[in-house]
Order: structure tokens, then sequence, then C-alpha cells
DNA sequence: TTGTATGCGTTATCAA
DNA sequence: TTGATAACGCATACAA
């Protein structure tokens, strides 16, 4: 076949090299891949070669013969949404220690657009599989999943417990209570709760563990009004629920947010409205992110280290690749960070 | 060679679907690529087999012919950077819609890992790479890109145009002259600077027009101390630097900061010293970063839809690896995005 | 220590 | 309209 005509500079191959070195071509791909059966003269020689010649390997003819790519696909909603950017990021760290390289995928709350990136990795033959918060139905996930040696689910459940696969959650329930007995703590008792977008599972989680917390709590005079459903996970939203609170709420003495960008937007609310934070209204958050931290109090949440958690989805999967110590699930804790708005 | 056994479903080849069809391999390959040179009735047949066995092209043993992987690579110097998670998101929407996939690194301001990520995507063939923000030496960096394809390089200036690298920068220091000129006009002359740090080019150029800006708005009184070098791109840096100013300063009455997470630490610092926003001081950041919309006032900045620019890179890398149209330099325009903080 | 033969899954080329 | 064959670049298995 012609070389295409725009290619810069043809690549070295492991022939090229061989020609030039006088040897076989095993002997250079034993070299390259450091691998003993080659004479130190012959080694020294071939290496300079490598090295003057600029050879690289080509992974996709080595992939295609040893079924490795090297390569792991990692499915995020969407990779500018900084709890996911976190995570991205030390997903990508954790793999290039590790010699691994990341095919990012934007899934957009959109099926049809996950279920394209899934059938797209699996083209490409990647080793191993990251799914972030995916919106596909069982059924579809299942189907899917099954296509690959090896998957790490984040924050989504699923019943089928496949043998390739481990589940990685965050224990939003737990941190619900955490948080509602903070406040109880305080004497707070008539909470309010903005629960995340309907179909969300970390959504579900945090307004069970609310609803729980409450009741073991003992506040009893906590009502419906005082739950915002299907509010947006985003500043905006925040800011039209605590609105909306502020309307038909009652006797509101603290809000428990779906996440800190919507608690940032209920805090300037508050201000807005000369609603004194926290005294008050306490304000709580969830993610630890970087918003809560510049505004004014700083804002309580319960934080969970991303990176870290990128990095553990990372060593799981590995760990998974090489069937060494298997877990099904793992669950994570998040810490209740306490600043100022509560 | 025997299929690794942890293998879940064994893939299905042509030659399986070939060989239950009755029918060759190319048959096969022509139906799964849409070309010519079947019959109606063998492919019908072939794509109900195909869909029914579950083929799927393999992408390695394409690539390994067809010389294309329709894979870009994607280095940021961190995608959990919201500047940088904005472009990437920009870019993978972009190379999805086209078809293409992206391989994402991080050269995490490390020369070494920038270079492991040109090496490696270099082994994986990528069709074209886009290079955000290289810190490299322009000896090293050409030394790089000269192996690839197709090349669009952002954020980062290099002297040899080589024919198959497009640049493509923000006009950092078009954009001070506007942040400039807009104080000046408002009466403000003492106007200090938080520049970025001293090896970043954006740091350079916005530090250049913002000195000539002032010259020319015949702000002669302003002085070397109201210029702070080598500022941390942070909240923190934001905080540090205006402490700095508010000893070492003189008669400040705008303050124009290398970015807005920047801007948004001198805007708390003024706060907590008292001094009002924009009365006393004005801040103009840079970016347009979310940030700047939940402080108080909002942050008046030079903005950039940095999603759009991450669409406009990747369909630069498109048209540079068809040789269609090809642009040499592309410069982009900030908007003086005036809100409550000047 | 070194080399030869074979095959990975696909597409290009040419022949039927 | 079809199919046989070679080639892409590499690593595995085996022979010398």
């Amino acid at each position: 076949m012609v070389k295409k005509s725009h290619m810069n500079v043809d690549r070295v191959t492991l022939a090229d090299v061989a020609d030039v070195a006088g040897v076989s071509i095993m002997s250079v791909s034993r070299v390259v891949n450091n691998k003993p059966g080659v004479g130190d003269e012959t080694r020294k020689r071939i290496l300079s070669l490598v090295k003057e010649m600029g050879y690289v390997p080509n992974s996709l003819a080595r992939g295609l013969v040893t079924q490795e790519t090297k390569a792991v696909g990692l499915i995020v909603p969407d990779n500018n949404n900084p709890f996911f950017a976190q995570i991205a990021r030390g997903v990508e760290d954790e793999a290039y220690e590790q010699g691994y390289s990341i095919f990012l995928m934007n899934s957009v709350e959109n099926t049809t657009r996950e279920e394209h990136a899934l059938d797209t990795l699996f083209e490409n033959n990647i080793d191993g599989l990251i799914s972030c918060s995916s919106r596909l139905s069982s059924k579809k996930l299942e189907e899917h999943l099954k296509h690959f040696l090896s998957v790490v689910m984040f924050n989504r459940e699923c019943k089928a417990k496949l043998p390739n696969v481990t589940q990685i959650n965050v224990d939003d329930e737990w941190g619900a209570t955490v948080a509602v007995n903070y406040l109880v703590d305080q004497g707070r008792c008539t909470i309010a709760h903005i629960s995340g977008p309907a179909n969300s599972i970390s959504a579900k989680r945090r307004l069970k563990g609310f609803e729980e917390a409450l009741k073991k709590g003992g506040c009893h005079q906590n009502l419906k009004s005082n739950i915002i459903y299907d509010a947006k996970p985003t500043y905006e939203g925040g800011r039209r629920a605590m609105l909306n609170l502020l309307e038909v709420g009652h006797n509101i003495d603290a809000v428990y947010a779906f996440n800190d960008l919507v608690a940032v937007g209920v805090l300037q609310i508050c201000k807005e409205h000369g609603i004194k934070v926290p005294d008050d209204i306490a304000i709580i958050g969830v993610d630890g992110a970087f918003i809560g931290t510049v505004v004014n109090p700083k804002l309580t949440t319960l934080k969970i280290d991303l990176a870290e958690v990128g990095r553990l989805i990372m060593q799981t999967l590995l760990r998974n690749m090489n069937k060494q110590n298997v877990t099904r699930s793992i669950m994570l804790h998040p810490e209740l960070v306490v600043r100022g708005s509560a």
C-alpha cells in the first residue's frame, strides 16, 4: 500500500532497524521489549540504532497481537463539571503512572451518546472501562458491560453483579444522616432539603437519608413543603429552589442542599434577602467543591477527595484487570467539613 | 495464539461472519464499510448476520492497514482547570460529531510528562494532535510536532511555522488594552496589574498590553510597585498579591488581574479590608469563568467562549488533516463583559 | 544467542 | 458481483 502522501515522516519499523543492524526483526523486538535472548554486543548496537533512527513501537500492531492496548475508556456525563473533572484528573494521573492512556468520552446525560461511546470504546479494544453516572437502563447497561474484560462503574448501582465489574459508590445516604444529625445537634429541626434531578441516584439516596435522619432525630414537624424535588443541580437551580422555599416553606432554620453549587445559590439568595447565615438559616452542601471556599461564609459541606477517588477507581480497575483481589463493590464515605455556613 | 482466558466473549470477526454467511471475508468487509460490489441479496443477508452475531470492527486491525485511527490526542496542563475543561469539552463534542475519539493527557506543567504524552500519542497512531499551553522549549516542541501528520497548537507561539501545525492564540495583548482603556475612560489612572506565572506566555502578553495601554492612556504616574510579578494564578495567589499591593502599592484605583480566579481573590481581600468595589477599586479579570458570576459584585472580565474555542480547535485540526483551507495562525479576541466589579 | 514461520483482523489489489 | 492473496507491524512459538 502507498503511504499517505501527506505523511510527514514514514514511521520507522522493526524491519527498518533490523535491516540497518543486519539482524532479524526478532532481535530488535526483543531489545525493544527488554527481553532476554540477545547478546550484549548486539543489544548495544541495536539499542543505539533504535534511538538514532527514532524507532517508536506501533501500538496498533502490538495490540493486535498481544490483545492489550494499554488504554482504558473513561465515560463521564460532562468532563467540564468539576466533580467529574477532578475524578478524571485522578484517573489520568494514576493511569499515567501505570503506563495506561485514557480515552475520554462525555455522555452528556444522553443515552444515545453514551451507547455510542461504549461502542466506540469496544471498537478500540480498550483494556478496561470506567463508566461514571451511567444513565442507561440496567438492561442496556449490562448488555454493553459484558463485552468488556474489566469494568469499574462509579456512581451507579446495578443489581446484577457481573463478574467483571466493580461498583464504586458514595454513601450518600449515610452522608445525609451525618449532615442532618449535625444540624439537629445544633437544635435546628426545621430543615429543608433541595433534592437533585429525579433520575439521579445520588439525589434519591440523599433524599432517603435526609428523611430517615429527620425521623430518627425526632423532627416530626418536618413537612413535604420543605422539600424541593427535582431541582437543577446548578447555581441557578439553587437560587430558584431557595426562592421557592421562601414562598412555600415553613419556618426553615437550615437547608441541606443537593450539592455545593446549589448551596451557593441558596446562600446568595439568603444574602439578597437579608437572611443571616448561619444564624437564621444554616446551609450544608455536598461535594467539597472549590466554590464553597470562596463564598462568605464558607460553605459547610460533605466532602470527598475526588482526585483520590479517581486514583482509587483506576487502581481498582487495574486490580480487576489483573484478577487480583477483585472487589465487587466499594462504598466511599464523605467527610463533614465544617466551615462557616453551618 | 490462545485467547486470554479471562476474555468474556471472543470478538466476532469478519471471518466469523463470512463463515456463517458462506461468503468471503471481503464481501462482509464491503458490507460493513458500505461499499459497492455486493449483490442486494447477499448484502441483506450479511447485514442481518452482522447484527445478529454482534460484529464490531476492530479498530486496531483497521488502523493498521488504513493508517487512520479516527483518534486525536489532546494534551492540556490540567483537565481539572475549568479553562481547559471547557476547551476539552468543546473538542470532544466536535470530535464526537465528526466520528473521532479523544486521547486525553495532562502535562501537569511538567516537561517530562508532556514529552511522555507526545510519545505515547505517537505510539498510538493518532490522526491529529492538539497541544495546549505547551511548556516545552521551541526546539523540543518542534522535534516532537514534526512527527505528527497534523497539529493544532493552542496558547503557545512557536517561531518556526511548521507546515503541519496551526497555531491558535488568544490576543491577550489586545485584551489588556481593552481592559485598561475601559478603566482609563472611567477616569481611573492608577491601575495595578497582577501578572501570572513568569513562564506563561499569556502572562507576558497581558503584561505587555497593560503597560503599553497605560502609556498610551497617558497614565504616566503608574509605578512598577503597582505591578505584582509572577503571582500564582489561583484564588490564593490573588489574595496574596492584593495584600502585597495594599502594602507596597500607591493609590491604586483599579486592578487588572491575570485571571478571574485571581480577581476573585482580590475582591475578597477588598471586602475583608472594607474597600468598596468598584467605588474605591475597580477589578477586571480574564476568562469569563463561572466563579465570576457568583461573587458580589459580579466580576467584570475579558471573556472567551471556551467551549466554542474547543470546537474551533477540533474543526481546525480536521481541516488541517484534510489539507483543506489550512490556516497557519488564528487569533481569538476576548470580549469585555461588564458586570459589577468595574 | 539468533532466526523463521505464523497469525492478529482488516483493507487494497487484482483476478475470476 | 465475488473471492484469493498480500500487506499493515508486531509478538509468539519453535527451530537452528
